[in-house]
RNA sequence: GGGUGGUUAGCUCAGCUGGCUAGAGCGUCGCAUUGACAUUGCGGAGGUCAUAGGUUCAAGUCCUAUACUACCCACCA
């Protein structure tokens, strides 16, 4: 044994020999226990089923912090498996639709390209085989992580086995009409090209001139001495445009007497209606609201409310459309400087306030500018879903691992608000509806000629103009519908006349249903056996987005709950204790931080060193090399043990009566027990913290500080009887912490009869 | 505006169902040893547990309020 643990030869040794082995799946590590001479009879969790599913990672990005709290799930996994369950972790990977295919229009825009180059299928594949040349990246580095999930397992989120069972799924829901098609206000981003839900937008503070336009009385008040004009605060008046009403709040007695009226829209001159409406503010600018239902979601809802006309502006390249006048063409930046200076000739605009301070909306992803726009897309009515959802988790049928987990979660699951599931990304599940040309001549598509010239327009005008349909389809980029368009729904082409729904899911449907889908719902061995699951780890951040609807799926499709557990792990920061980011400079790599001071040692450092159950969870570089010292003080402890029997020539018997052991190695391997019964307890409360602790506490101060030293001197049998009884169960105790060098420490010692040739399926203490 | 967490040693944090003479790692100071390990050992300094009330035989722990701080949700035309 060399002098120091080397944890970079030895990890990567230790991970090969596991998978050859077959330790990772429940039936390997079966065969490997018979192997080894442990008898499943003896144990009685043999043969139940223990399973925790891992949210699946980025198929082609490197892993990031919050990636290496999936020690907590191998933890589990690996105590579950010693203790002799049929332990499954289940991988697998995400396409994250969106993600990647941003990732890969930026590295064709290197290449002077972009996505509207292509039709939309060799886009889809193109996109496709660069996440497979890169697919391994996660895997390879969750392996240095130490995770024993069984890999021949592995699910891909764009699978055959997912894509089908997100269909049926779809299908069935539209079965029994809970699928709905209808225009709505979305967060359409004109950059991108697709829309963002709710949770993917953000507010960005700015400051942007606000403009007072002055809007001319249609017909004159009667009382004599009031304006001829009513003035409107906007800090967009490109909408102006689409304007179809003033509001002004019942209470403001400023204005009662133009309530009714009509007021002339200063860009189109068309006469609008002023109304009352308690959202109108009375303290804000001055009082008086211009109402656009196409591009506002406040005034959507107003205009809802009165039965207002909506007009849209913004087509979905992101530019003026033909209800934009003058600055049909233009992007809304560009319009609105026209539309200003247009108003300033007619002389509407009575002041501009420079240094208005106020919120816009932009997508979490680059800050963008998102338009509200209304579009024709697909919504699940989540009503009734969620009723079973509510109830579950009241009734605690699904534990979180702290209170306040579940006071969230449940709060938001009862807004029931629809959820909106088609995207306008190319790379996803294509959602399986189908539109008939000839009941829809209106269709809008756009695609690519046979002589790759980008074309668009609607279907019925391009078919007298003499293109094909096979030439449509086969450049297809895009299908716009219309809000009454008819389709069908299915998995297959209903026939020749049909072009099937550009819009994909979101990522989120398909991975709502990941507990079915991993586990091969609804008719595979492992479903029966390992579905519901045991255990699940997630950020809370994405609780709303994917556990909340995982339960949804669940319920909705097997009428169980996917899993008993739930444990939220808090966001690992840098230690200032803000969140990562490279602004701040605060990031750490994990894999940088693995080459440095080994695997065990950044598992420690997590999910020891840090504490994962609190909302975060500081990451700490010192803490990290403490416990790579940690390590090291085990392997030379088993190196003092090596030794000592050998120079002393010592035959140490596989088991010493009590009798035959002195008091004070009764005391020691009594506080052992102690430790024993401490560790399995807060194991299986998800107590990770305190269980590491308390072992490091054992090992390094009870273990090696007082008792080794104080039997340096001594080479008696008991001594070392003790100590090596001590220390091999100590690091059975501390294998799901540090897999790897308890693994090495547990190769190189010679062990009594009984014990198994590896640590990893080794038999719990107890 | 609504909500949630945090506030304990110089730093990062534990302290789970009240029993604490308040702990750990790192840092710091002193000493020792090349003897399994310098990725070491021994020892020391360092805290009125944010503040103010309350409950209790007993409060870091429970309750109320305040302050500071972080985050989440809603949203300002």
């Amino acid at each position: 044994m060399n002098k120091t643990y080397d944890h970079k030869t030895l990890e990567k040794e230790i991970y090969v020999m596991w998978e050859k082995s077959g330790a990772f799946s429940p039936e390997g590590a079966k065969t490997l226990r018979e192997q080894n001479g442990l008898r499943d009879s003896d144990n009685e969790f043999s043969g139940k089923p223990f399973s925790v599913l891992m949210p699946p990672p980025n198929a082609n990005a490197p892993i990031h912090c919050g990636h290496a709290t999936y020690s907590l799930q191998d933890i589990l996994i690996r105590f579950k498996r010693m203790q002799g369950y049929d332990a499954l972790y289940f991988p697998g990977t995400d396409h994250a639709g969106f993600e990647t295919q941003y990732v890969y229009e930026n590295k064709l825009k290197k290449e002077g390209k972009s996505r509207f180059d292509f039709d939309r299928e060799t886009f889809f594949n193109d996109v496709l085989s660069f996440v497979n040349e890169n697919s391994d990246i996660a895997i390879n580095q969750l392996k240095l992580l130490g995770m024993s999930a069984d890999w021949k397992r592995n699910t891909f989120m764009l699978d055959k086995k997912v894509v089908d069972t997100v269909y049926d799924t779809f299908i069935k829901m539209y079965k029994e009409g809970l699928i709905y098609r209808e225009g709505y206000m979305v967060n359409y981003s004109t950059f991108y090209g697709t829309t963002f839900s709710d949770l993917e937008t953000e507010y960005k503070d700015s400051v942007s001139p606000l403009y007072y336009v002055k809007y001319a009385i249609g017909v004159a008040p009667k009382k004599e001495g009031l304006p001829s004009y009513m003035t409107v605060a906007t800090v967009r008046p490109e909408t102006i445009y689409a304007d179809v009403a003033i509001a002004v709040n019942p209470k403001d007695k400023r204005y009662k007497g133009f309530v009714g009226k009509e007021v002339i829209n200063p860009l189109t001159n068309e006469k609008i209606p002023v109304i009352e409406d308690e959202y109108a503010d009375i303290e804000f600018g001055t009082g008086c609201l211009k109402i656009t239902p196409g591009h506002d979601f406040n005034d959507y809802k107003i205009g809802k409310k009165h039965g207002l006309k909506i007009i849209s502006l913004i087509s979905l390249d992101g530019r003026m459309n033909e209800n934009a006048g003058e600055t049909k063409g233009l992007f809304p930046a560009q319009a609105r400087k026209k539309v200003v200076e247009i108003l300033q000739e007619k002389g509407s605009i009575e002041k501009i306030n420079d240094n208005y301070e106020n919120r816009l909306l932009v997508d979490y992803k680059e800050g963008n500018v998102i338009e509200p726009m209304i579009l024709p897309n697909w919504f699940i009515n989540m009503d009734k879903l969620l009723d079973p959802v509510i109830s579950a988790i009241e009734k605690n049928k699904v534990k979180f691992n702290l209170p306040e987990w579940k006071r969230d979660t449940l709060r938001w699951i009862k807004e029931k608000k629809p959820w909106p599931i088609s995207r306008q990304t190319v790379f996803g599940i294509r959602i399986p509806a189908w539109y008939s040309v000839s009941e829809n001549p209106n269709l809008q598509v756009t695609f690519l000629t046979n002589f790759k010239e980008y074309k668009t327009g609607k279907v019925s005008d391009l078919l007298k103009a003499g293109i094909s349909l096979s030439e449509i389809k086969s450049g297809l980029q895009k299908v716009i519908t219309t809000e009454d368009a008819k389709y069908v729904i299915q998995k297959d082409s209903p026939g020749d006349d049909f072009l099937q729904e550009t819009d994909t899911f979101d990522t989120w449907f398909s991975s709502g249903q990941w507990p079915l889908t991993t586990t091969g719902f609804p008719d595979s061995g492992d479903f029966k056996k390992y579905y519901p699951t045991d255990f699940l780890d997630s950020g809370y951040d994405i609780m709303f987005f994917w556990i909340a609807r995982m339960i949804m799926f669940g319920l909705y499709l097997t009428k169980e709950i996917p899993f008993k557990n739930v444990y939220f792990h808090g966001m690992v920061t840098g230690k200032d204790g803000r969140k990562m980011s490279k602004s701040k400079n605060n990031g750490v790599n994990p894999v940088e931080m693995i080459e440095k001071y080994g695997t065990d040692a950044l598992r420690m450092g997590l999910i020891v060193g840090g504490n994962t159950e609190a909302k975060f969870s500081p990451f700490d570089e010192d803490k990290v090399r403490g416990y790579r010292n940690f390590a090291n003080k085990i392997w030379n402890v088993g190196r003092f043990i090596n030794q000592k029997i050998e120079e002393s020539n010592l035959n140490i018997p596989d088991d010493l009566p009590d009798a035959d052991l002195k008091p004070e190695e009764l005391e020691f391997l009594k506080k052992l027990e102690i430790l024993i019964n401490e560790v399995t307890k807060d194991l299986d409360r998800y107590k990770f913290k305190l269980a590491g602790e308390s072992i490091y506490d054992f090992i390094w101060n009870t273990l090696a500080n007082d008792y080794l030293e104080s039997i340096k001197s001594r080479d008696d049998v008991s001594a070392m009887f003790t100590l090596r009884r001590a220390f091999l169960t100590a690091i059975k105790l501390l294998h799901p912490f540090m897999p790897f060098v308890t693994e090495a420490v547990w190769q190189e010692i010679k062990k009594p009869k009984g014990e198994s040739n590896f640590i990893i399926i080794s038999k719990w203490p107890s």
